[in-house]
DNA sequence: ATATATTTGTAAATATTTGACAAGTCAATA
DNA sequence: TATTGACTTGTCAAATATTTACAAATATAT
């Protein structure tokens, strides 16, 4: 759906951050970090880095909420989602 | 990895087509068809469909490999993959 | 009402994907 | 070894998609 976005907010919410911070930080503008947290738009990799530096969060939840959009992004309307998402969980836990 | 391209390649050999043959049943050329079997090219998912009457195989079997394909291609590299893939499973069998 | 915060819309710039073709390799065999 | 047929590789312009920045609209708070 949109856990990251969520979560992103609800950090910036919880550090009691405005847009226009967070924006600064990350050198862009509100609206697109409005659209981050409405999952409108999508965050680079880099910057899902800086945000987890920002808010003292550990890289890895974000970006497992990050990529998990993404993934549903991809698969959601699909009537083999999740025998799909099995199949790619078996090949890469077999290394 | 590859799992739809090597699949339309066994398919193919087992009906004993060429390239050429496929080809022309999806109105494209061999090349294309070519880059399929080795994972250089995406399918459109009408062609999955397609490919799946020509070989009277079902769709969903075809389909799963397809999109499985592309969920690999999205999380391979990286190391939140198994979690993130686990996120999205929950996610959507809890509907 | 004013000021501040957030959201929405969109046009131009960028980037990515596609499709079609030409040229290449490889294997079989005349 | 020349030819043929099957498949692969490389290129590139056209078609699509995505991103970005900005302006305008809306919402929230004082």
């Amino acid at each position: 759906m949109n856990k990251f976005g969520s979560k992103l907010r609800e950090l910036r919410e919880s550090k009691g951050l405005l847009l226009r911070q967070v924006a600064a930080y990350l050198e862009t503008d509100t609206a697109f970090v409005s659209k981050l947290e409405r999952n409108e738009r999508k965050a680079k990799r880099e910057q899902v880095l800086q945000l987890a530096i920002l808010f003292e969060s550990p890289p890895n939840d974000l970006l497992s909420l990050w990529l998990s959009d993404q993934i549903y992004e991809l698969v959601n309307n699909e009537e083999v989602a999740v025998n799909s998402l099995k199949i790619t969980l078996k090949t890469i836990e077999n290394k």
